[in-house]
DNA sequence: GGGCTACGTGGGAAATCGTGGGAAAAAGCG
DNA sequence: CGCTTTTTCCCACGATTTCCCACGTAGCCC
């Protein structure tokens, strides 16, 4: 299984292309040249990067979905929109699309800080000042324990499985 | 298994011409000289794009409708008219039928910009206007939890297999 | 501490892509 | 049957993208 781990910041360029960090590449070694996954997150204004692998995994199951439930056809498309594959370059970059570098706050064609995060199976990037509002900042009235409490739950095998009693 | 991934702007001309992404193009490769089926999306106010091997597939579960059944016969009707087989001129190009056209809000024999989708076996043709009201947008009051929550109570291996008895 | 390797950064050239227009073929109409 | 209109095919140019090379720097090893 992927562990990708690290806290890497570096520059977007004026073309859109990520440094991507040395360090992270060799995590990614064995994966690196099936290419990566570009995507917005669902939740934060940032972008998310799986390796091809763990994306087959995403499309594997968006497959399962119904043709004929508008439901699950809305959650497939605000899910994969705009899911891009890109590879390293010569120089170890990334090219991001100019349509998700806005998603994560980082104008096209003007170069740029951000900070490239591994977190297990796949990759974040941030712009620096969103990072630093938003994962560094704001730890003094965000109750961390409460949250950590929930997830324990959520996760906890001995409870999750087919237990449909939840909601 | 197709996996079409990107989100791309491209253009539309006044004879109605899409012009096809190069890298949709190559993702599609194989499978683009039997030529591509264009059609009405059931829920939205867009246009889908099968590869042909795909719309054979959903043909194929059209079949299994019964002709003696007004509702199937209704579903089948509404679902498949206008399904029109395309094939992509020599500059990569898909001439897309006027009448198609107006049901993804784009004027026949005007240009206009639009959105392609790559979402895994289909792709999708937006208007651009409502491509970044629809799709992008509204995210704010949108809970993607929830639906997310539904869609894997239904997609979920160990709930779904020969049960009925949902909905 | 000095030299060396490797990494990050920028820029430029070549190939490719998108777009528009126009000519030829086909279809429709009088 | 010939003329007009529409459609289809093809070519060419401008813009963009992609690939590649070269330089400055930083870290590492000896």
């Amino acid at each position: 299984m992927l562990n990708l781990l690290g806290e890497y910041h570096c520059r977007i360029d004026a073309k859109g292309r990520v440094s991507f960090p040395a360090k992270l590449r060799k995590q990614l070694d064995r994966v690196l040249h099936d290419g990566l996954v570009v995507n917005r997150d669902i939740f934060e204004g940032c972008l998310v990067i799986y390796p091809k692998p763990e994306w087959d995994k995403v499309n594997a199951e968006m497959s399962r979905l119904s043709r004929y439930d508008r439901s699950h056809q809305l959650f497939q498309r605000k899910f994969m929109k705009g899911a891009t594959l890109v590879e390293v370059d010569g120089s170890g970059r990334l090219l991001v699309p100019a349509a998700l570098l806005g998603h994560a706050g980082l104008e096209a064609g003007k170069a740029g800080d951000c900070v490239v995060t591994g977190l297990g199976e796949k990759i974040e990037v941030w712009s620096k000042p969103r990072f630093e509002q938003q994962v560094l900042g704001g730890e003094d009235d965000f109750d961390f324990g409460a949250l950590a409490e929930k997830v324990r739950q959520d996760i906890d095998p001995a409870r999750n499985p087919n237990d449909s009693s939840r909601n």
